[in-house]
DNA sequence: AATCGTAAGG
């Protein structure tokens, strides 16, 4: 967007422009100029237009006064477009649209309402621009009560096939889940135009069913044979249906040429920056976040929506440094301001580097901005704490009043004290969750389990797992069972937990024998182990971690014959793993190792200090004794 | 000579 300089504005208003203009007609010139000051946004050229409004004697001239009204409402000071409104002896049917408008740009709903109600009490007669505007409210609100008013009043004025009003009524019933009746005034429209096969195309796009594909490319053949060309609108709703996982992400390329080859966004993206989001998601929902970082570097402008979403196509493909430079970037070179969504997208990243000295940045940046009220924020700051081994900060956000915890709040802080081998305590909250009335849900049962079975509370395990089945209807999952498998295995009842898992009330899968593995090599026992594994290889038989972990248990008791042979079935299969490592933030700086890895500047000093440790460990550590912990 | 409608990021 080009910004008129309040200079270049003021020479605008008092030279060239205006005195060419005078000669023949100043207000339309006028009027002309507003019409500038809101395809800019210009403050500056309002008020000049204004004053010249004024100085000329033109205050009650209803086309001026319209303008005016609207061109400060579009640079955001609808209490101005309010006062000028006021000032207006004769209030016609412009004026009180201009008005109701100008509330709704700036988000004042119920403001536009209220004027709408004075309005009518004025004996003023609504138009189709009136209920186009109203219609519009609803949408954004979601008032289907309202919403279906406005469509009987539409439809006793006769104003129901005005393209512009049914467009409205369509859209409105979209975004107040009344899609059939979208489809409906769709059917009945005697005319359309591109908005309309827009509305509907967004509207079967946005329901994420898949099902819904071949309606939607059959519309968009007849939106072409009806003589309409795809815009930006259209392909961004085409954009969503893109995926890897139904085939389509080619398409997604496709689409990316037709945006360029027909200039949808003006020489890259200049214009539409919706359409360079768009492209990121799609990109970054497939895997290929590279892709989508190249549209992003060739945006010419980057609003806080094309940041957070690169920003996010990075955490979703586990680049989390990546994410969080970008996040700096954001805000030091392009000086946008990150918000409510961007924090929510940047805070995982943090958890999953451990990178505390982020995390608290970017709590401190949410409480400037006021943010540390609001419920996801806060569940993320609890869990961003908890992953960076913080309880005590997680504890202070969870107790803070001033949010309404719901089931996600408790849940993230039990898996943290969890995680971290505070089970008592995980417990305890577990059991106050229930006792303030709270149900719980599928994934506080298997953070409440996994720290009963990390701290070996059997028996609360089993309590709580009868309970969360018999009292809170929680539907033993897979994922429930492995921990029920993993707790008791890990406290040593192998037996039991094999006989678990031939009553289980699911199928056992992966996770289910990879618990009982894993316990049957602490416990030492080679029968359960043989016996799991197979069950896990067979259900598993491309997991590459299987066969290394196998191997590994093979070598520890030098049993190379069987080594070699895992090994060899792992090449002939292709099976390559990635190896595993662990990781320190230092300063804002992660710090990675993998087994044996030799390659940080001050690996002598680290191992010098590990060997200490190692020999501390062993000078006054017992081998643990598995028995003691039921 | 004026006032109206379609989209986004967790």
């Amino acid at each position: 967007m080009i910004r008129l300089s309040s200079f270049k504005a003021f020479v605008l208003v008092t030279s060239r422009y205006y005195h060419s203009a005078s000669l023949s007609s100043p207000s339309r010139n006028l009027l002309h100029l507003l019409q500038l000051s809101i395809a800019h946004s210009s403050l500056d050229l309002t008020h000049q237009c204004h004053a010249r409004i004024l100085s000329l004697g033109f205050s009650q001239n209803p086309f001026l006064a319209t303008k005016l009204i609207s061109a400060y409402a579009a640079c955001g000071f609808p209490t101005e477009s309010q006062l000028v409104f006021n000032s207006l002896e004769q209030k016609s049917v412009y004026l009180w649209n201009s008005l109701i408008n100008g509330y709704v740009k700036n988000q004042k709903y119920g403001e536009a309402f209220r004027l709408f109600y004075q309005m009518c009490c004025c004996g003023v007669l609504l138009d189709d621009y009136t209920l186009a505007t109203l219609c519009k409210v609803c949408s954004e609100i979601g008032d289907l009560k309202a919403g279906k008013l406005i469509h009987g009043k539409s439809v006793v004025i006769g104003f129901v096939l005005d393209i512009i009003v049914a467009n409205s009524l369509m859209f409105m019933y979209c975004k107040c889940g009344e899609f059939r009746e979208c489809l409906k005034l769709f059917g009945e429209m005697p005319e359309r135009n591109a908005t309309s096969w827009n509305v509907v195309i967004a509207g079967y796009a946005d329901s994420g069913d898949r099902n819904f594909t071949k309606e939607i490319i059959e519309l968009v053949k007849d939106m072409q044979i009806e003589g309409f060309k795809l815009d930006g609108f259209t392909v961004s709703s085409l954009l969503l249906l893109c995926n890897n996982d139904n085939g389509k992400m080619d398409y997604g390329r496709e689409l990316h040429g037709f945006i360029v080859r027909n200039e949808l966004g003006w020489g890259f993206l200049g214009s539409d920056i919706h359409l360079g989001c768009c492209l990121i998601d799609m990109y970054s929902r497939n895997n290929k976040v590279d892709s989508g970082k190249r549209v992003f570097d060739r945006m010419k402008r980057r609003n806080v929506y094309v940041w957070t979403a690169m920003i996010n196509g990075y955490v979703q493909n586990g680049a989390m440094e990546e994410a969080l430079v970008l996040f700096h970037e954001m805000q030091v070179k392009d000086g946008v301001e990150p918000n409510r969504v961007s924090l929510l997208s940047v805070l995982p990243t943090c958890g999953l580097l451990a990178d505390f000295t982020s995390g608290k940045q970017i709590h401190g940046y949410a409480i400037r901005k006021k943010l540390n009220h609001d419920l996801s924020l806060c569940n993320a700051l609890i869990d961003m704490y908890s992953k960076c081994g913080n309880l005590n900060y997680a504890r202070r956000v969870f107790e803070d009043r001033s949010f309404c915890r719901d089931v996600i709040s408790w849940s993230s802080l039990i898996s943290g004290y969890g995680l971290h081998g505070m089970g008592k305590e995980a417990v305890f909250l577990y059991d106050r969750m229930l006792q303030k009335g709270n149900k719980p849900d599928m994934i506080t049962v298997v953070g409440a389990l996994s720290a009963c079975g990390r701290s070996g509370l059997v028996d609360e395990g089993l309590r709580i797992y009868n309970s969360a089945i018999s009292e809170y209807g929680i539907g033993p999952t897979a994922e429930i069972c492995a921990c029920l498998v993993d707790m008791l295995g890990r406290s040593g009842r192998l037996e039991m937990a094999l006989d678990f898992i031939k009553t289980m009330p699911v199928e056992p899968g992966p996770s289910v024998w990879g618990a009982l593995v894993s316990a049957s090599i602490l416990h030492g026992n080679l029968e359960m182990q043989d016996l799991a594994y197979k069950f896990l290889i067979q259900l598993e038989p491309e997991n590459p971690s299987n066969y290394v972990s196998l191997s590994n248990i093979h070598a520890s008791c030098r049993r190379w014959h069987i080594v070699a042979k895992v090994r060899t079935i792992m090449k002939e299969r292709g099976l390559r793993k990635t190896p595993g490592c662990s990781w320190i933030s230092i300063s804002s700086t992660t710090h990675c190792f993998y087994a044996a890895d030799k390659a940080h500047p001050c690996s002598n000093s680290i191992y010098e200090i590990l060997d200490g440790l190692i020999s501390l460990m062993k000078g006054i550590v017992h081998p643990p004794d598995f028995q003691c912990m039921t």
